[in-house]
DNA sequence: GGGTACATGTAATCAGTTACATGATTTA
DNA sequence: TAAATCATGTAACTGATTACATGTACCC
């Protein structure tokens, strides 16, 4: 999948190298669907061998290789696009995790537990909105972003997470154990 | 990770095979963290090795193996479950991969992703609802149930994912690009 | 001259997935 | 007796992560 990305944040940023489409990403996709910085450059040599990407390397100095889109990759990137899935993502956030499984613990550190995912979807919010203020400059071509749009998800994703914490704090679940401080 | 997931699906359901923890996962936990199921298997033989299960194995007939949790293992999962996390989970949905990368192709294209996204959506919502039905029965119980909680937050994500996808069909981004109908 | 940011890569390892493979028990 | 479900496992592969390793260019 992280292929379809580069090609994606080749497509999206135009020529340019696989250093500066992860500094890209790191500040954008990156917060939907991370990847370290050494598979964009096992992918990129991929993708230039499967004739999807072109790249131009310099003789000298820093050999910067500019990576862009072949026309066959600008259509692999169309085909994967306009292709819908039917899948619904998991969402494998290890605090709910640790949630699911708070049976084992006590209600202390159930309230620590969210405490700590509230701190950090806060703080992700934070985040997202101060991307979004860089965006807002232009509200009318802002709406028409797709990539504002996918910020907008991450918005409200987090402002559901900062409230859902906040419950839990207020009403831990004690699963049933009985508290071993009464 | 997956190794605590079948850590703690051993002490939620105690003694029981790998086949049966995986059918319950699958009803369950699976929604937000799934994984195949040779690797329950994988990971048990594993965390008997390191003295987190014990396995009782039938000599006869379908030679089941009996996983319970040793006190070790108990302990192994109490001290996970109570060490608060201070990451953000990668949503990595497809479809918001799919719609950051929107600017690729026609509006009508962003559509189509849009509507299979909401069904996909509206299907895992009557999935988790239905489930809820089955702990609603003693409703002062399951506010009381961590397992119950983690489906609220799935609840909440489903609902806000169908308003999000919803929208997107209403009006779906263009991304800058020219409208080739036009 | 030294620190920071720019820039690229490889090697080893690990986690996870898919495919292959087999047999027992229950139910219709 | 056939089909469905229960039940367990291995092998090959793939994708992703971590650690290692090197050098350039710019700015103070």
């Amino acid at each position: 999948m992280t292929s379809y990305v580069v090609l994606g944040l080749v497509h999206h940023r135009g020529p340019a190298t696989a250093y500066d489409l992860k500094a890209f990403a790191d500040g954008s996709i990156g917060y939907f669907w991370d990847f370290p910085r050494s598979q964009i450059y096992a992918e990129s040599t991929r993708l230039v061998e499967l004739g999807l990407l072109d790249e131009d390397q310099e003789t000298g100095g820093r050999r910067r290789r500019m990576l862009s889109l072949t026309d066959s990759g600008a259509s692999a990137l169309r085909d994967w696009v306009a292709t819908p899935s039917d899948a619904v993502a998991e969402i494998r956030d290890r605090g709910l995790l640790q949630l699911f499984f708070a049976s084992a613990v006590d209600a202390d550190d159930v309230v620590t537990l969210a405490e700590h995912q509230l701190r950090a979807h806060e703080r992700r919010l934070e985040d997202y909105e101060r991307i979004a203020a860089t965006f807002d400059n232009d509200v009318d071509a802002a709406r028409d972003d797709p990539t504002r749009v996918v910020l907008e998800a991450g918005l409200r994703y987090e402002h559901m997470s900062v409230e859902f914490w906040s419950a839990i704090i207020r009403t831990p679940p004690t699963g049933g154990r009985r508290d071993p401080s009464r």
